[in-house]
DNA sequence: TTCTAAATAAGAATAAGTCGCAACAGGAGC
DNA sequence: GCTCCTGTTGCGACTTATTCTTATTTAGAA
């Protein structure tokens, strides 16, 4: 969190690139730094108003460009999805995820080992607890073996 | 699951709008029996397009609002949010979110309870496991306190 | 049955994100 | 340091998910 940190996250980044015999242009320069140094979970827009004052000529799409690479490059990741719809759900009981990475379905599991846990004790510094729910990234055993599309 | 699971959520959805004096319309009772059915998480547009057959009239918008009432009413939840943008991250150490649901912060927090659980054995059922993040929702500090916004 | 507020359909409007293309700029090789 | 080539950018048009506006319809109270 400090700036060595940010310093550290600006090296591995210039690093990969490299490796990746990707350019390091001065605008994916200055969206990684403005992201390193972020406590938040920024989106493109908000970077792109940030960078914008330093970068007049800065454009939404190189923002969103880049931050997509970033996410290939394994630097960063994502909360939330890539221009999807909002999914709904009827099952009212404590139940979690398992997301497929590949096709999105969702499937519900249940698991007493995480029902157990207190979770509410440990963000309480963060404010008050309302639900938790854990979301368990995979492949699908379709996807996996092929079967359905 | 069964077909009584899903009667018994048609029950709760009649019993929670008369209570709270709504219409009870035709539309309202077919997209709740579609979605009570589902085993999936389907979106509005994939409910729409289920229900256009026998109800041609229907428009997506009354999908819509049908479904972020029934959210409302603690019916239904969801997964994702309304039209908000992709936020990323840059925290490449394992760690979990605490969600503001009034301001939309996501602020990480670590938990060594949490990565001592083997959810990868849960979820083998289910297909490959690639990781997994507890998502806690709450109402931050700042919020709590009404300090900021 | 009548009446009225609430709900709907349709289409226009927003907002998030992407695409196609002409102009530009890293950086490898000289 | 200069040149060239390819990858990258900026722009504007486009797509997709969701919401708004308004005229019309309807559930359900009286
Ligand atoms: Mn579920
Ligand atoms: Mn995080
Ligand atoms: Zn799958
Ligand atoms: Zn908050």
């Amino acid at each position: 969190m400090g700036p060595k940190e940010i310093e550290r996250r600006l090296d591995l980044f210039t690093q990969r690139l490299r490796d990746a015999g990707i350019k390091l242009t001065s605008q994916r320069m200055a969206i990684f730094r403005a992201i390193a140094a972020s406590e938040q979970h920024p989106d493109a827009e908000t970077l792109y108003r940030e960078l914008k004052e330093s970068c007049p000529s800065l454009s939404i799409d190189t923002v969103y460009r880049s931050l997509w690479l970033l996410a290939e490059l394994g630097l960063v990741s994502t909360v939330g999805q890539r221009h999807e719809a909002v999914r709904f759900d009827v099952n009212l009981s404590r139940h979690h995820h398992f997301v497929c990475i590949r096709c999105g379905s969702i499937q519900d599991f249940y698991s007493p080992q995480l029902d157990r846990l207190d979770v509410a004790e440990e963000v309480q510094d963060f404010g008050a607890f309302i639900s938790s729910q854990v979301e368990v990234r995979g492949i699908c055993k379709k996807c996996e073996t092929g079967t359905d599309q």
